[in-house]
DNA sequence: CTGAAAGCGCTTACAG
DNA sequence: CTGAAAGCGCTTACAG
């Protein structure tokens, strides 16, 4: 094989004009079926591929859209390294994206300037963004005219977007009323810092919310903060709470990761789950169902989130229909053996 | 905004002519400090952006790598899901090539076809693949003009690309022999299906070294085969050893993932480990160290597999150096709670 | 050191 | 129903 053939090699192959070509490329014009089976035919023989740099250019569209994942500041590490959620979101998008005939291209984040670069350069015709920047960043990204889909955010700059969440604080509210339904009355709460991120802010008032109808008082010293998602950050915090040494039974947490780093501090303190500890994660990572205990959780549908908010994003590529939308996903409580009545 | 500038526009606001801007902008040829200057000026002012797609298409480079997810036959489904190996290795080759300014686009594999024409319309400038796929696509591919780097392969047809893999007959010795060592002579080793996969096969001739070395006659009826690499394949596969009744107190696996769901299933059957079975995984996931009992492991770096994959891949389309490289990466044995002494 | 012009591979009014 | 021509936004010999 040579070089890469062009439309023009099709068009003098079948003996008719690059036009001709594209049109039956792009299914336009009524194109005689005689013409129409002879360009085929070329393309078969010449094994023809459209060059979809050259078509983007020429459409100002590019069928591609993009995924932005938030990486940690300080580390220029990996996107998606040790967060399972990631992964089944992508795993959504691409899907969706596939089938609809879009290409994924992924990023980490860098700094801003970086990831604007990034969505200018590319022509992406979509893009959806995971986690949360700073209110700079989505000022900037109004001012490009693509569709947008954030995931779980509640800012109020972040309306002017399409939105895919689920009922975050409803899933806090079920996961304190199972454990208040066990007669757990002494509730910590885990959370990544809850002044930065309004998720865990809205899990957190579901889960007020549960204890007040109980007529239990939370209590500031019941919260406790991890820096990160990671198991590890979930061991640290869980010793933090064993030495806290407050009378604690229930423990709701934000994250099944940061749970099951827990429950590993927990039994390394010669404490069980969920003899000495009932915890409750959220998510419903596949891994759940196969640690001991295995995991009671609020159960999100994240691959579907990621179908959902490609969809929502071609949609409206396609359409070019403007108005925002946003997609609220239902939580479920999922009881499995880490929670018990006491 | 109105519409994005283009490089008429910076020229025009320098006063300069298209091609300058081009040069300044790709820093070739000497242009004057001066004019220089300006038109820096002029680029910041309108903050402009070169388009990539006509860079691209004149520039005959994309500065695109693709990487292509193997999916599983007859579900139409997700690339990532559940596999957390795939995870870390796209989170290596996204830093990597964003590093080295280039961008990353993911793909599951439909039919070979859809995975040909893929590469063929973005004018991808290299390709890493992962998993196997049949040889004809192989030899497709060797008609394509770019670097592609293959991940984890040893067919012989496979020498016509660059490589990454890891030591895998090393790494099924070492498992076995440390299961030997603690005393154990009745090992299975579990796999996915032995035939089709030749990685796993390198693994089991390690295996099967360790124990011939020591004296032990393999097996066949000790060989156990899974689908695919899943939680839930893994416990299948599990009540599968338990039931077939044989004397089997050590267990070497394929993957973390399949040794997580053995132990599943071992525990509710009423056994232990590694009271009534010692098992091995190998890949060494971060959940490794936070599943009680924690899992011993042959550790690789996928991490770091996915960023030596990526590095090489840029090297070889930067250079143009066309001759075919391999990379071994080394595996260790990681003991933690899973085995223990007979 | 700088610019006019052709070209990358396609699409799309426009004319016939 | 079909084609000539201009254009998408860049780059790059070539000439000066």
């Amino acid at each position: 094989m040579n070089k890469k053939p062009t439309i023009r090699d099709v068009a003098k192959q079948a003996g008719v004009s690059p036009a001709t070509v594209s049109y039956v490329l792009n299914d336009v014009k009524k194109v005689s079926d005689k013409t129409k089976t002879v360009v085929l035919e070329a393309i078969e023989q010449l094994n023809y591929y459209p060059d979809f740099t050259a078509v983007s250019l020429s459409k100002k569209k590019s069928n591609l859209i993009g995924i932005m994942l938030p990486i940690i500041e300080d580390s220029p590490a990996s996107v998606f390294k040790n967060n399972l959620y990631y992964n089944e979101f992508v795993s959504g998008v691409e899907l969706v994206a596939r089938n609809r005939k879009f290409d994924t291209m992924i990023t980490g984040v860098g700094d801003l300037d970086e990831c604007k670069n990034w969505i200018m350069k590319r022509n992406i015709d979509g893009l959806i963004i995971l986690g949360m920047f700073p209110e700079s960043l989505y000022n900037e990204l109004k001012s490009i005219n693509i569709p947008i889909a954030l995931i779980d955010t509640y800012e109020d700059y972040t309306n002017l977007f399409n939105n895919v969440k689920v009922n975050d604080k409803y899933g806090g509210y079920l996961a304190a009323k199972h454990l208040i339904e066990l007669g757990h009355r002494n509730i910590a709460f885990v959370a990544t810092n809850l002044l930065m991120s309004p998720v865990d802010r809205k899990r957190y008032q579901g889960f007020e919310q549960a204890l007040k109808e109980a007529g239990i008082q939370p209590s500031k010293d019941l919260i406790f903060e991890t820096l990160d998602i990671t198991f590890e950050d979930g061991a640290k915090v869980g010793q933090e709470l064993l030495s806290s040494n407050q009378e604690i039974t229930g423990i709701v947490t934000v994250s099944d990761v940061l749970a099951i780093g827990m429950i590993k501090a927990i039994q390394q303190e010669g404490k069980q789950v969920p003899a000495d500890y009932s915890i409750v994660g959220f998510d419903d990572l596949s891994i759940c169902k196969y640690i001991t205990p295995s995991l009671t959780t609020i159960r999100q549908d994240i691959f579907e989130k990621g179908k959902l908010a490609a969809d929502q994003l071609v949609n409206a590529i396609e359409s070019l229909n403007s108005e925002q939308k946003t997609i609220e996903m239902p939580v479920e409580l999922i009881v499995r053996e880490s929670t018990r009545s006491l």
